[in-house]
DNA sequence: CACGGATCCTGATGGC
DNA sequence: TGCCATCAGGATCCGT
C-alpha cells in the first residue's frame, strides 16, 4: 500500500489525535526490519508531541527523541482507543493515553526504530540521502533536471532510488512517466530540460492527486481510521499490461527494470 | 563511486 | 484440507 501518497494520508488520519498524547506502554511483537534501538519501557511517560512525514517515513516527535516508522511494504496504522488483541501480524502497539497506535504489517519490511534526535547518527543513518520532498517549493524542474544530467542510469531507477526526489514508488513512477510522455528505460543523462520539466510536474500532479482521494491502492489501502480507499484512481499503465492505452489504444507493455515490474505505453512514451 | 543484483518476510494467486 | 512457482506497492547492503 504505501507509497508518499498513502503514508501521507495515514499521517493525517491519525496527527492531530495523537498529538499531546502521553505514552503509556511501548509493546513490540516480531522483529522488524530493524531493531527499535532503545528499550520499549524507556519510551513510557513521553509525550508524543506531533507527527511529521519525511519520504514513506512518519516521525513522531517525542519530547524526549523521535520515534521513525516505515511501512515497508504491506504494512499500515491504525490508531483507536480500545484495539483488540493483537493479531498475528500486529508487531507494535504505542499505547497512550489518548490512544493505541498499532502497526500491522505481514511481510515485516516495516521499521520502527527510536532515535535521539532527528540529527542522531540512527535518524541520519535512514533520513540522510534522502531526495527533496516531490510536492514541497524545493522541487525545482531545472535542479531536478541537471540532477538527471548525472545520472546514467534508467529514468525509473532514479525516481525509485528516491535519491533526488522521495516518495515515487513503483506505482506512480510508471504512471508519472506515462504522463510525461518518457520511456522508463531512457536513460536520465539523456532526458532534455523540457521534458524532465514535464515529468517534474507529472510527479507532482500524480502525487498530488492521489493524496486528494485518499492514497490510491490498486488494493486494499486504508488509513488509520480504518477508512479504505474510496477512490479507484484510475491507473494509466499500472497493471494494465497488454489493455489498450487509454491515450491512443496502443496495447500496453510490461518489463522488468530491476526486478520490478514497469508497466508503459510504446507509443505515447518515448525513449 | 555509480550501478546492478541479492536479500529480508509472508500471503495471494494461478498452473498443474 | 494439494503442491509448487511466481509475484507483490521498499530500501539497504554488497560486490564490481
Amino acid at each position: 500500500m504505501p507509497e508518499l501518497p498513502e503514508v501521507e494520508v495515514t499521517r493525517l488520519s491519525f496527527a492531530d489525535r495523537i498529538a499531546g498524547a502521553r505514552i503509556v506502554a511501548l509493546r513490540m511483537g516480531k522483529a522488524l526490519r530493524w531493531p527499535l534501538g532503545c528499550e520499549p519501557q524507556t519510551l513510557t511517560g513521553c509525550q508524543v508531541l506531533g507527527v511529521r512525514r519525511r519520504g514513506k517515513y512518519l516521525l513522531l516527535d517525542l519530547d524526549a527523541g523521535l520515534l521513525l516508522l516505515h511501512l515497508g511494504m504491506s504494512g499500515s496504522l491504525r490508531f483507536e482507543h480500545s484495539p483488540g488483541e493483537a493479531g498475528k501480524h500486529d508487531h507494535m502497539d504505542l499505547q497512550t493515553n489518548q490512544g493505541t497506535l498499532r502497526l500491522h504489517d505481514p511481510r515485516r519490511f516495516g521499521a520502527v526504530v527510536f532515535a535521539h534526535a532527528e540529527s542522531s547518527p540512527e535518524a541520519r543513518k535512514l533520513l540522510g540521502r534522502l531526495g527533496v520532498e516531490p510536492l514541497g517549493d524545493d522541487f525545482q524542474a531545472k535542479e531536478f533536471w541537471q540532477a538527471l544530467r548525472k545520472r546514467k542510469t534508467m529514468i525509473k531507477q532514479v525516481l525509485l532510488g528516491g535519491e533526488l526526489v522521495v516518495g515515487v514508488g513503483n506505482i506512480y513512477a510508471s504512471e508519472a512517466l506515462f504522463m510525461a510522455g518518457i520511456r522508463p528505460s531512457t536513460r536520465a543523462e539523456r532526458i532534455s530540460l523540457a521534458r524532465a520539466t514535464r515529468l517534474h510536474a507529472a510527479i507532482r500532479t500524480v502525487l498530488a492527486r492521489a493524496v486528494q482521494i485518499g492514497g490510491s491502492t490498486l488494493k486494499d489501502f486504508s488509513n488509520a481510521q480504518g477508512e479504505s480507499g474510496y477512490f479507484q484512481l484510475e491507473a494509466a499503465v499500472y497493471g494494465r499490461e497488454g489493455l489498450p492505452c487509454r491515450a491512443c489504444g496502443t496495447a500496453i507493455k510490461a518489463i522488468r527494470q530491476g526486478q520490478r515490474s514497469t508497466f508503459f505505453c510504446p507509443v505515447c512514451q518515448k525513449p
